[in-house]
DNA sequence: CGGTCGGTCTTTTTT
DNA sequence: AGACCGACCG
């Protein structure tokens, strides 16, 4: 279509800074990058002028991402810019920037290509099984427990031996002895878990000099998005790979690093122009999202932490409207006040569904918001929460399909060896273990021998006609593509693997009767019997179940193998991850909201206790994440900002009363509009009409009303009427908003106060405005 | 071996 | 309130 992007076109537009990052050129660059400062602009065309300028090769460059979502939209921006040569650039995450190395190197740590990723679930089942065999008390050490401090170890780049060494408490030692058999069955397994693929890449660059080279000479350019959230592991990929060229550009906010539990290292970032003396350092915080008031706010309370480095987000875009404050009597006036708000929004002020979001701290809350918007007919859905590869009968399936891939794999084995139950106890089970342990053999070959295991005939006789079953769909499965070394700059694909957003999945045409990844789904699930099974439950779950099964045979069919399509399945948590279409609120997490933006947000929750979460308050350090967590959630909202507490919440059966959270107090008055303070009141104050919706929906009392007119100044009173009402708009009229901009009517209905008009803003989509409202004159 | 009952423990989770 | 685990029994 358009012609491609030249180096002056790639930094028109761009403030000062943004363009000063895009054109650094020679040594290590940090980019401190507010939120809403534009960042993913800067990234995407720091790339497209490195290409432009010829400064580097499309296949030159390395641009890392934390999630896939980030790495897809990158991918997609920096291709518009760039054209289609940038996709021999690798955009992806960190861990699949690693196990596409891996996949081509990692027999020199002596794994096969086949390895297989052991996903949180899959390495907590292994700690558990160690655990027990150990005598390791799980009452005082949960397997959950001990894999997170395996894990926290694992990313500040530790090993068992080291560990052990620092272990202070018979504890500790306890976790040693895990974590070396953890490991050395993991290895057996020829399984890596997620902290494994980053840890092992660093020692292959470490033990094998020859691939580091190779890979420092092939990737000229780092470029490494939320630097705040890197672990050290992480860090030293970075540093191994960009320590020569020095050509590595960094961009992260610490005022946003929340990620502390995961291992994440906030002083990565912190003293990153220490590990780099020579390091350039540009500060974005002209914020392109929000409004003044937001962004007051989110200063005014990330300035409570102490350890962190002053910076002031600044915006041209005017300062709007009062952040709206309410008190709520428990979970369930809260949730209803925040359905009717959100009615208002939308009938009032012309949001749509889409623009909306509500952000809450623990999954748990969800509940009381899904019922209160069930009852005021508002379409929502929760982003996040249960995922699709979370699913039971998914787990099962994939269970069985990375067996076929890595018949070494212990814990899927164990999985499915009695799913669908086939009178394999935990005894048959244990024998099966200790046979195999004693011979040396894979778990896969004493279940083929159960008998001789001393597996009793009837279990014996079932675990054989599996093992069967399994060798022949083994024979009958399409082999891998070749996938190269993972060195040349074309390999594999230009946009992730297929079946990844952006690209389109192809039905794998497999030659002859070999099975693809779909047909291997079906065959599984009807020749295991498994798909009968949940037939004959019969149940509603059952039958949802069997949805799910229909749903991974058609997903897994995109794939052009089963290996491919696994390592998608373990490396993209999320399959449900798309976006909205714009009809449904959102309801995420704080966590999940990191990153996003919505016109109009809602936090609710905002007590000690919930919102900083109880664990956190009497701990400074966890504190202080707490405080970046809120300062996320502030910054997400782009004009329409909403904080609200309750006074009772009941939570695991129990009502407890809470005090508002301490970061309410942290927000400067003049910014909130409290909004219980007009309980009872005659309104009018707060924008006033329709009234009448927010307490009907609410089914609360009359009177307290929010968001108005979106009309700014502390104190005023706001206008009843913006008098557009009296403006005499028909369809086709050319008009401007106060937001929004320019715009078409396209179409008008009712007349006085109840006029309203569709008006059709270029870019924005078509917005139901009620004229009396609406910030609106005739262009 | 497999179903049922009661006791326990509840954060956040890019990969 | 709900999920999950372990003990108990047919």
């Amino acid at each position: 279509m358009t012609a491609l992007a030249g180096p002056d076109d790639l930094v028109a537009g761009l403030t000062d800074p943004q363009r000063r990052a895009v054109e650094h050129r020679g040594g290590p660059l940090l980019i401190v990058a507010g939120a809403g400062s534009g960042k993913t602009r800067v990234l995407t065309r720091r790339i497209a002028h490195l290409v432009a300028t010829g400064d580097a090769a499309p296949w030159q460059i390395l641009a890392i991402t934390f999630t896939n979502k980030a790495a897809d939209e990158m991918r997609r921006r920096v291709a518009e810019l760039a054209g289609p040569a940038a996709g021999r650039s690798w955009v992806s995450t960190f861990h699949s920037a690693c196990v596409r190395i891996l996949r081509a190197q990692g027999d020199r740590l002596g794994y096969r290509g086949s390895f297989t990723i052991y996903d949180d679930a899959d390495a907590r089942r292994l700690v558990e099984m160690v655990s027990k065999e150990l005598d390791v008390d799980t009452k005082r050490m949960t397997p959950r427990a001990v894999l997170g401090q395996i894990s926290q170890a694992k990313s500040r780049g530790l090993g068992p031996r080291d560990y052990r060494d620092e272990a202070a408490t018979i504890f500790d030692r306890r976790i040693a002895d895990v974590w070396d058999e953890y490991q050395r069955r993991m290895v057996a397994a020829n399984a890596m878990d997620f902290d494994d693929l980053l840890a092992n890449a660093v020692r292959l660059f470490e033990e094998h000099p020859d691939v580091l080279a190779h890979y420092r000479e092939r990737f000229a350019h780092v470029l490494i998005d939320e630097y705040q959230d890197t672990n050290a592991v992480q860090n030293s990929l970075a540093v191994l790979l960009a320590g020569e060229h020095r050509n590595i550009a960094v961009v992260g906010d610490s005022d946003q690093s929340v990620y502390r539990f995961r291992g994440a290292d906030i002083t990565n970032i912190l003293d990153f122009e220490e590990a780099f003396p020579d390091a350039t350092t540009i500060t974005l915080d002209q914020n392109f999202r929000s409004t003044q008031t937001i962004l007051d706010a989110a200063n005014a309370v990330i300035a409570n932490n102490l350890s962190r480095k002053p910076k002031q987000l600044w915006t041209d875009r005017g300062t709007g409207e009062r952040i709206v404050r309410y008190r709520a009597e428990d979970e369930d006036d809260e949730a209803a006040w925040v359905a009717g708000e959100i009615r208002r929004l939308v009938r009032d002020v012309g949001l749509a569904h889409g623009d909306v979001a509500v952000f809450y701290r623990t999954n748990a809350q969800s509940r009381a918001l899904e019922e209160a918007l069930v009852r005021a007919e508002v379409p929502y859905r929760v982003v996040g929460g249960t995922k699709f590869y979370d699913r039971r009968e998914v787990r099962d399936l994939l269970a069985y399909l990375r067996v076929l891939v890595n018949p070494d794999d212990e814990v899927s084995w164990r999985r499915i060896v009695n799913v669908p139950k086939r009178g394999v106890g935990e005894t048959s089970v244990a024998r099966l273990a200790s046979w195999a342990a004693a011979g040396g053999v894979p778990f896969g070959t004493a279940v083929a021998r159960a008998a001789e295991a001393g597996v009793g005939a009837k279990a014996a006789g079932a675990l054989a006609e599996l093992a069967a079953l399994l060798d022949d769909l083994r024979a009958r499965m399409a082999p891998a593509p070749d996938e190269g070394d993972g060195l040349e700059p074309d390999l594999l694909d230009a946009a992730g693997p297929p079946g990844a957003p952006g690209t389109t999945p192809v039905e794998a045409a497999t030659p002859g009767d070999l099975l693809g990844p779909g047909a291997l789904v079906v065959e599984v699930a009807d020749r295991t019997g498994f798909r009968s099974a949940l037939l004959a439950d019969g149940s509603i779950e059952a039958l949802g179940r069997v949805e799910n099964v229909d749903e991974l045979a058609g997903v897994a069919s995109a794939y052009r193998s089963l290996a491919e399509f696994l390592e998608a399945a373990s490396l993209v948590a999320d399959a449900d991850d798309l976006d909205g279409d714009g009809s449904k609120v959102s309801l995420m997490t704080l966590h999940i909201a990191k990153g996003l933006e919505f016109p109009a947000v809602f936090i609710v929750g905002m007590e000690d206790g919930i919102f900083p979460h109880a664990r956190a308050l009497g701990d400074p350090v966890e504190l202080e994440e707490e405080r970046r967590l809120c300062y996320v959630g502030l910054t997400r909202a782009e004009r329409h900002l909403a904080v609200t507490h309750a006074w009772n919440r009941t939570l695991w059966g129990s009502t407890t009363a809470n005090m508002a959270s301490r970061f309410l107090a942290e927000l400067p008055d003049e910014l909130v509009q409290d909004v219980s303070s007009v309980w009872g009141s005659t309104g009018g104050r707060f924008g006033g009409g329709r009234r009448d919706l927010a307490g009907t929906s609410a089914g609360g009392t009359p009177g307290r009303s929010s968001f108005g007119t979106g009309n700014p100044g502390a104190g005023r009173r706001e206008p009843r009427s913006t008098g557009a009402q009296s403006l005499g708009l028909v369809a086709g009229d050319r008009v401007v908003h106060g937001t929004w901009g320019e715009g078409t009517v396209v179409e008008t209905r009712g007349d006085g106060d109840d006029a309203e008009a569709a008006v059709a803003f270029p870019g924005l989509g078509t917005k139901q405005l009620l004229l009396r409202m609406a910030p609106l004159k005739r262009a």
